[in-house]
DNA sequence: ACCCAGGGTCATA
DNA sequence: TATGACCATGGG
């Protein structure tokens, strides 16, 4: 089981389609990437349900808003302070450049290259809107797959560029985005940072609980 | 009383 | 380039 294909299919079979990203709008899911940034996605949820109580749930609104106004809504989500000054940040920086669409009509590597001089863009959350608000096809190496696909020997990389490189040249396009999304089903699961007991993955055959290989 | 949750920025060596 | 401090709420 260190095939990615393979990967990928046992965890579909497993969980089922997962339909991420789990947003009503392309603009939310720019929201919700910067907000659910190290933070659980329940509390992430309440500070969504703020903004669109308070018509901020937009990127127009929220590049207009000062921060001291978002702050307070947001503030289930933590980090309420830092999160307002980068959603403002990144809201503007997507209407600057045209908006989503034009994200979508760059290639991949420059959209990504521009997004990741915002500030409150990292590489996750530039995957997170490049995949899942612009329609590209990227990969989100964030803590649950590295932990994952580390442990499976899936990918032999333990740098989040080594991970993303490895999994978009060993799937299809049109997986990519579910399977992050299936990994992650996963972590939740059963693949805990700390696993409960060392033994042996009750889905993933040959994968032990081990410490997690993640930079 | 811990540990964890779908990171990123900044200062420092 | 590579660590470490810092940001802060909510649930198990």
């Amino acid at each position: 089981m260190t095939n990615l294909n393979d990967l990928h299919d046992t965890l579909l079979a497993a969980f089922g389609p997962q339909g991420w990203w789990p947003a009503e709008t392309a603009e939310e899911v720019v929201i919700g990437a910067v907000l659910t940034q190290a933070v659980a996605w329940r509390n992430v949820e309440r500070a969504i349900a703020n903004l669109r109580g308070a018509g901020l749930l937009s990127l127009a609104a929220l590049a207009a808003a000062p921060p001291e106004v978002v702050a307070p809504l947001i503030r289930p989500a933590g980090y309420f302070n830092v999160k307002a000054r980068k959603l403002r940040a990144v809201a503007a920086a997507v209407l600057e450049l045209g908006g989503l669409q034009a994200l979508r009509n760059l290639p991949l590597e420059q959209a990504r290259t521009r997004l990741l001089t915002v500030f409150g863009v990292g590489p996750e959350t530039a995957d997170a809107i490049l995949g899942y608000a612009a329609g590209h096809a990227t990969f989100v190496a964030d803590a649950y797959a590295c932990r994952v696909l580390g442990r499976t020997g899936a990918v032999s990389a333990t740098t989040y560029a080594g991970v993303r490189a490895e999994v978009l040249a060993g799937l299809p396009a049109e997986h990519l985005g579910e399977f992050h999304a299936l990994l992650v089903a996963l972590g939740k699961d059963t693949c805990r940072p700390r696993a409960p007991r060392c033994g042996t993955c009750p889905l993933l055959d040959g994968c032990a609980y081990a410490e997690p290989r993640i930079r």
